[in-house]
DNA sequence: AAGTGGTCTAGACCACGGC
DNA sequence: CCGTGGTCTAGACCACTTG
């Protein structure tokens, strides 16, 4: 790529400005600096699906992987949370979380059966209005008023069970992916915890890292 | 945390400085930042074990879950490069490749067996001499003055094969991750293809992300 | 309204890599 | 040696959040 100087001089900006902007390129992966050379594109990047570690985000994913994704909900419910959920929510003993149980499709293939639990105490909305087709992004914006601001995934192996693999159309039995999930909003607190079954025949789960 | 200006006040640099050294630290996802509010420390980070992405850096993965990483050279051998390797590597067919295969501990305990196939061409020392306990990054430097700049990690779920199994001391026949990983130089051409079979029922493999 | 982080400028010097 | 990216300064204004 040109070098910084000759991006700031093209582009009639400073240099420091081309800077934060080829940092946050580098940080993602999409190009590699190296000092006393130059900065190259990351050739390799198209290679990986999870360009940005953005494990929770399931329809990037399935994009990554080159497929069209679509959502649909199987069930929606409201119940008592779990010792699990208590703990990693933060409840007390005795409160309400709302379940959403959707499956993700990559051009129409079942892929990824995702089982969230939200706090009910979160829900802003009624719980009926719900459309759970939308990216989990929206859903926390427009029926719980929170945003995203942390998530850690948890990557584990497992045997796919019966009813899971009934939804996926793979037999049960079978060595899958799960991804257990935990989102944070603004205020740190936790949002949600999920699991997700996920079909890594189909779906590559591949991520970058550049060195420094 | 203290804003911006108060840090670069008491730190005697300027604000610029101290935005570069919170940028870092906001990419790992180690601190929170919020316009027009402030920057926060990330309290769920002790909950991850890879907090950069360094999924191919099995020391810091172990040492993430908190156990005393150390590596057993199982053996080192050279042979002709499988087709797979072939076409990962960039080779012509018949072309050899070194083989690693080591076994990492978390407290005494085996957790990862490492296989590895580097080509053959790039080695710069006697095979004999390679210190198989040393990590992998150094191994580069030393034995093939080589620096890895990228990786590409896929995670896999699979079934533990009776090799493996006894390596790790588990039962042959359970589900179990598999991480296979592709590292490249600076001269952005593959140094190495790796399979790591990861006992996931000891160590976690659980990641960061901090949203925008 | 006050304070925060986000963006930006126009300079400067340093550390490193390739030639 | 020269050009590269890495670090740094001392300002400025904007966008956003909170009280």
């Amino acid at each position: 790529m040109p070098s910084e100087s000759e991006l700031s001089d093209e582009l009639g900006v400073s240099r420091a400005t081309v800077r934060t902007a080829l940092a946050k390129l580098a940080a993602n992966g999409l190009i590699l600096r190296k000092q006393g050379d130059g900065t190259y594109v990351n050739a390799h990047v198209r290679e990986a699906s999870a360009h940005f570690g953005n494990l929770w985000d399931l329809v990037q994913l399935i994009e990554g992987n080159g497929y069209k994704p679509s959502i649909k909900l199987v069930s929606v419910s409201k119940r008592r949370a779990t010792e699990k959920e208590v703990l990693a929510l933060a409840l007390e003993t005795g409160e309400e979380v709302v379940c959403l149980r959707r499956l993700f499709y990559a051009d129409d293939q079942p892929v990824i059966l995702a089982d969230n639990a939200i706090p009910l105490s979160l829900l802003k909305e009624p719980l009926e209005d719900i459309d759970g087709n939308l990216h989990i992004r929206d859903i926390f914006q427009r029926y719980f008023h929170q945003k995203i601001s942390l998530a850690i995934t948890e990557i584990r192996s497992t045997v796919l069970g019966a009813d899971a693999g009934q939804r996926l159309g793979v037999e049960s039995g079978k060595s899958i992916l799960q991804l257990q999930v935990t989102l944070y909003g603004r205020n740190n607190l936790p949002l949600a915890v999920g699991t997700n079954i996920f079909n890594d025949a189909i779906l590559r789960l591949s991520l970058v890292q550049a060195w420094v």
